[in-house]
This record gives structure tokens, C-alpha cells and sequence, in this order.
DNA sequence: GAATTAAATTGCAAAAATGGAATCATGCTC
DNA sequence: GAGCATGATTCCATTTTTGCAATTTAATTC
């Protein structure tokens, strides 16, 4: 009904049914017949039409003037549209956990923004997983294996952890020897990282610790944590990226010799669908080429 | 392509295909299908759908945004033209002879435009025979028989006609018997009616008279040419009811007793459509119903 | 006035859209 | 956590629409 009416207008400023056969790429006879078909619709007739000439009714010239702008507006919206999804500009949504995108990949987004200048990023952090169609979010980072097959996903790289302690903190306790003896420290909980998974480096030996008994700090901000860890307060599993300067410094170390954190994997996700908003394709290639980058050593 | 937007938006207005379906009449199944041809049209997915939710994506939303407001214009303009135009108002626009719609339709117009306050009445008078289409008339006025079946066309009753002259012209004049007396007159042509056409009174005889030679005015107003013989300047040939007042009070006479001119029938003709639009109809309703109360005579 | 020609229309076979029923998926309730 | 109920999707017979070619129509030329 509106395509036939998108047809007459462009009919009556062509001219001719031909004429606007060949712009539109269509034969005539369907122009012919979804024109009879929408004067009928509208029960009055459109144009007066002989072998030679096409002269619009009163009634035709009233729909032609009414709705020609309203669907050229909409046509021009549509065709500008397309045009502006198909160009690496907009808002993108991401999902993230808080450190994940604060801390290992707050590069990522500085050098993202600084090479789109026409996308607005818009990251939505937050520990739990939340739902990224009902938050219409575009990409979200995920950490730890995904179960949804039906959403496009791509590994990024991996996350490795570790336990830190201060040497401070190290000096007035007892040494550990095996991920049990943790049971007798203090413990630090930076959420989400409420497991704490351990891999022996040389027999590969694994271990899961769920530290819920003598957690003096419970917080979820990454670098507080690891604060409270520099300052002495107690042994903090956390990830290695965002304790590596500490490390190289020695405010930290392992205080587990052997032992290393597990590494996670790191995934981008998003909705099902066949093609990527190139806003949201950029984001992703640029996501990959940083993971890359740093070896996917998160 | 535009009907599917539309669609698309009545999807998203009312939250559900099921519920869009119910306020557009047609089966769920059709909306699925449009929906995924639009999708696959514009290049991207606009719904995030499962079996219980149905979700925007960013695309979606921003030809929901930008489409809705324009397709509801379109909607509610062709809603309202369609109510327009089957209401009695807007612009008439009348093909008619002169003196046929100066003289004989005056008062018509008068009670029509009275009683229609809302439709705008365009007069296009002229004598020649003016192509309807190209005019972009609404209806025509003819006299004399029709050719083009495929026009819509009404008779609207007779146009009586008569030679006249003042009774002093008659006086100094010889006395006419027959119709081919005309040729030793003096005569007087009102355009149209460039050829007189006479019918004897009681034997039915008929008889055509084209006064090429001796006449000495030819004009194309009819008013004009009737005072001109009431002045006494010759014999004319006119619409009986543009005589009437000066035969009634003896200004003109019929110079040729026994004879008078023919009927022509007037006709009413509107271009080629099923429904005329109401402000036509109308018309054509008042110009029958006052040729009937003249009693078919003008 | 007859032939020409450009344009709209129609006929027919093929392709596409439709409608109703069955199926599949998933959030909600018990 | 299993069953239920709702909503999207798919299947298939039917109707509608399309595309091409042939036909008709009417203005223009010779």
C-alpha cells in the first residue's frame, strides 16, 4: 500500500509508467497493475491514463503532493541510515567485568576511541553477567568458558591470576607450601575472583580453594585490593596483569612458589546475528588486534 | 519494502508479533516472514527475538525512532484524504459552453455554491470543445450529441432554440415564409450556433441554414447578440431561454411562424472512473435535479 | 487519411507471498 | 526441576504477484 504509493509518486514525477519503469528497474506492467490496485484501495482513481498521455486526477494530485515529502523523508531516512550503520560511527554498548575492562584493557579502549572518533563507546561494567540483549548491549567480554552456542563469540586470549602477598606480609607469617596452608593466612577476596583456582607450574596439578572462612577484606575494586595487599594486609588472588607492576617492583610476590593462578579465557560475545554493525566489527577487530598485540597475555 | 517498515513499527509499538498481528488483521506467520525480508533488505537485524522476548537491537531503534513519526504522517494523510474525498468539498472544476452555464445554468450555480459552502466552484467557460483530461476538469457541460463512449455522461435535458427579431425590424423587412427567406435578411450569428437549425412545427420537416453570406455580426456573447436584435440590426438564431424575458414582453418576435429552431441535448460527460468523487457527484446530483425542475427545458 | 510508433495494458507461465496448522523454543509456575 | 503455556517459526497447499511477450491504443508523420 505505501510501496504503491511510493510508485505512483514516482510515476507522476516521471512522467510516464516507462519512464518510471526503467528508474525503478521494473516492468511496466507491474507499475500498470499496482497502480489499478491501489486506486482501487483508495476507491478513487489516481490518473487518467491513455495509450499517450498520464494526466493525474484532482484526487491524484492531492495524494502526490500530500505524500511525495513525507516518503521522500522516509526514503532519505532509510538510505541515510543504511549508510551511517554501515560506517564505524555511533554508540557502541559494551558489557565488561569491572577490572577486566578497567584494568587489562583500558589500553585497548584509549587507543579504540582515539582511532574512531565518530563512535561513542559506552561501557556498562559490572561483575555479573548480565544479559546482553535486555541491556541492548552490542559486545560484551566474558571470562571463563561460554554456554550459549547461539551467540557469536571469539576467543580474545586468556587472563592468567596469581597470588600476591607483600614481602612485608610474607616476612611475619608462615610460609606456604601447599594451596591448604592458605587456610591458616589472611585473605584477601577481590570479586569476582570468589574461586581461587591454582595450577602446580611443573606436575600441572589443580586446585580450587573457596577462601570463605577468615576473608579479613571483601571488595570489588581490583586495585583497592591490591592495595591492601601491597600495604600488608593479607594474601590476594588476583589477576597477573593487574599486579605486574607491584611484582616487578617486589611490593609483591608470589607467596606460593609453584604455584601459579589458572589462566581464563577471555571471549568476546554478542547477539546472534548475521552481520556485524560495522560500529560494532571495528570494535571487535580492534579488540583482537590488542589481544594479539599483547601476546594474549592478559 | 516501506509496507514491511511499517509493519515493523507496529511490531515494535505493540511488543509482540502475536499482538501486532491481532491489531493488523493477518496472520503471525506473514509478520515473521516480512521481518525477515526487511532484515535481510536493510543489511542488519532489527529485533533481538526468542519465544518470549522481543528486544530492539540499536538498528532497530534508530529506524523506529526515525521511521515512526514519518509513516504515521503517511498514514494519517491518506486517512484524511481518503475522508476528504468522499466528503462534498474541494475544488469543482466545470468545462461548459458560455452561454450555457452564463444564461441558461446561472441560477444553478447560484443554489449549488449555497448549498455546498465548502466546495470551491471553478468555471472554465468557453465554446470550443476543451479536452477534460488535459483541462483537469472535473465535468463538462456539451451540447449536441456525444462521441466518446467511454467518458461517464448524463443528458441533463434539452436546449431549446429559435430565430428571433424585433417586431421593428419585422416591420421594415419582408415577411419571411419559408426558412431559405433567411438569405434576403439581414442576420445576426451568436457563436456557437454557427449553423441554424429549424424544424417545421407540425410536419417535423427539419432544415439547415448556414448563414455564411450576408451576416452582419458575428460575436460570441450571447447577451450581446440579443440586444443587438432587439435593437433591430437583424435576425438571430439563439437559445430560446436567453430570449425568453424579450419574447415575452414583445421586444422579439419568432420571424418564421410555424418554424422553430431544434432541441439540442445538453449533456452532462465526467472523465472515465467507477466512483466519482463526492464533490463532483454532488454537482451532477444538483445540475439533474435542476434541469428536471425547469422541466428538462433551458 | 493511412501508416508509424510510442505507450499502456493484458495473457500466461513461473515465482513469490499468504494463511492455517503444526512445531519449536523458552520463561513461568508448582 | 518438570510441566505448562505463550509466542515465534516453519511447513505446505493455495492464492497472489511478477515478468515477459503479445496486444491494444492513440498521437504523429507522411
Amino acid at each position: 500500500m505505501l510501496d504503491d504509493l511510493a510508485l505512483f509518486v514516482c510515476i507522476v514525477e516521471n512522467g510516464s509508467l516507462n519512464a518510471a519503469a526503467a528508474k525503478l528497474d521494473m516492468p511496466a506492467a507491474t507499475l500498470t497493475r499496482r497502480l489499478q490496485k491501489l486506486e482501487q484501495a483508495l476507491g478513487c482513481r489516481l490518473l487518467h491514463r491513455s495509450a499517450r498521455r498520464l494526466i493525474p486526477t484532482g484526487e491524484g494530485w492531492q495524494y502526490f503532493e500530500r505524500c511525495r515529502p513525507l516518503l521522500a523523508s522516509l526514503q532519505q531516512a532509510t538510505a541515510s541510515l543504511d549508510a551511517e550503520l554501515n560506517r564505524p560511527a555511533g554508540t557502541v554498548r559494551v558489557l565488561a567485568p569491572i577490572t577486566l575492562a578497567g584494568i587489562m584493557y583500558r589500553d585497548a579502549w584509549a587507543s579504540f576511541l582515539a582511532r574512531y572518533p565518530e563512535i561513542q563507546l559506552e561501557l556498562r561494567l559490572a561483575n555479573e553477567r548480565e544479559d546482553l540483549l535486555t541491556q541492548g548491549a552490542d559486545l560484551a567480554l566474558r571470562v571463563g568458558e561460554l554456554d550459549d552456542p547461539l551467540f557469536g563469540q571469539r576467543l580474545l586470549g586468556w587472563g592468567h591470576t596469581t597470588l600476591v602477598a607483600s614481602p612485608d606480609y610474607l616476612a611475619r607469617h608462615p610460609v606456604l607450601r601447599a594451596p591448604n596452608d592458605l587456610s591458616g593466612h589472611t585473605l584477601l577476596m577481590a570479586e569476582p575472583l570468589t574461586s581461587w583456582r591454582l595450577q602446580h607450574e611443573s606436575s600441572g596439578e589443580r586446585m580450587t580453594i573457596q577462601p570463605d572462612g577468615p576473608v579479613r577484606l571483601r571488595v570489588n575494586d581490583m586495585q583497592l585490593a591490591i592495595e591492601m595487599a601491597v600495604a600488608g594486609q593479607g594474601i590476594l588472588y588476583c589477576p597477573l596483569r593487574a599486579a605486574e607492576a607491584a611484582l616487578a617492583d617486589d611490593r609483591l610476590r608470589n607467596p606460593l612458589p609453584g604455584w601459579r593462578g589458572i589462566s581464563l579465557p577471555v571471549y568476546a560475545l554478542w547477539p546472534p546475528q548475521r552481520t556485524l554493525p560495522a560500529r560494532v566489527r571495528v570494535l571487535l577487530d580492534h579488540l583482537l588486534a590488542y589481544s594479539a598485540g599483547s601476546e594474549r597475555l592478559i
